[in-house]
DNA sequence: CTTTTGACCAATTTTTAAAAATAGTCAAAT
DNA sequence: ATTTGACTATTTTTAAAAATTGGTCAAAAG
């Protein structure tokens, strides 16, 4: 039963994160909308980032139902890369908001470079599992996997913070969004070639 | 002797730049620095984006000496581009204020947008040189030269902003530096592997 | 014992307006 | 053709007041 409620309050929050972002977004409002008094609200959630961090772990328990679907039916290197990029896509045009603030956040503090350095190691786990497969069944040479992950979702990544953007600082739109895919399953064909038998 | 006076400026305007940055420049220490009054400053130079715009072009000028005596001297393709990694990281320890200012500056003005268009124009020219040397001798497979270039290149800066920093906006150290220029490294190894013939 | 709340605080952010600094101009002097 | 001092318009800094917001707590309600 707490932990329905607290469903409920990561519901409210995730709703309005999602819409006008995490730093537009007060503790308070999301008390409001279920009705709690903020007193109440801090009852379930001790502060602010724990309220985020349960957001994005729920963020992360859905996608991975999706990521290991993807894991099990596709069997080549390069497909399996590509559907990983849609999944990215599909999930960042619907938490749009929520990991722009993610991205940007107060970077500083402590907390938040661990929750992102988490995100990042988890993606490198799934590059990496891609990887393994595709050496087991000898369709790519043998390396040093976990490095070579890392570098590839560093370029991934890097691919998506530089981009042509009219306007730098402007939200991107969705030609932006899809240019940026494009350029990254280029970046990926051309990755696995290079580390294909 | 007009162009002799607009050099020395140039140079008087290049240390204060790469020492203090460019937003941390005044027109007026510049001027005070060859003892010459502001208004006569503006007559050589008629706002302050020219005399930015003239030092980079200086430097673009004295980078194209380097590069060209690469592409004459260095045969294969990995080998030139790594060439060309090196180059660039010493330019960045060269001009590392200026280089950083010049990324973050007021990119929503128009000319500003221009400007770094033009050097991204002008790195994808060169790597696309060197694509095409590597296409005629036979060492890699025929591609669209352009847009592939498009893409390393867009690999390599987002490589270089995609970093592990300590503290994000902190000013990158010479650790961070050559961590990334390791990273840029392996990536073009693997690129040109994936292209190659 | 669990859940809820109003009242409260400290710290940060926003606002505002005045002061200072800076890019850029121009008529006159050299 | 060069150079300058005096001038402006626009930003940037600064500093203080006002408002907002994250977070606490003792006490009430269930």
């Amino acid at each position: 039963m707490v932990d329905d409620k607290k469903d409920l309050i990561i519901g409210a929050a995730l709703k309005r994160f999602s819409r006008f972002g995490i730093a537009k977004t007060t503790m308070s409002e999301v008390a409001d909308d279920l009705k709690l008094s903020k007193a109440n609200l801090y009852y379930y959630f001790p502060d602010k980032f724990s309220l985020i961090e349960a957001i994005v772990y729920q963020i992360i328990e859905e996608s991975d139902v999706t990521i290991n679907h993807a894991l099990e039916t596709i069997t080549d290197t390069l497909g399996l890369l590509i559907r990983m990029l849609d999944i990215k896509k599909e999930y960042f045009e619907k938490y749009y908001m929520l990991i722009l603030n993610l991205q940007e956040m107060n970077i500083s503090d402590e907390k938040w470079v661990q929750l992102s350095e988490k995100m990042f190691q988890r993606e490198v786990g799934t590059i990496s599992k891609i990887f393994k497969k595709g050496i087991d069944n000898g369709e790519l040479v043998t390396f040093d996997v976990t490095s070579t992950s890392e570098l590839y979702v560093a370029m991934v990544r890097g691919l998506a913070m530089f981009c042509d953007r009219a306007t730098p600082h402007a939200l991107l739109d969705r030609d932006e969004v899809n240019r940026i895919l494009e350029k990254q399953k280029q970046a990926a064909a051309i990755f696995i070639n290079g580390i294909k038998k």
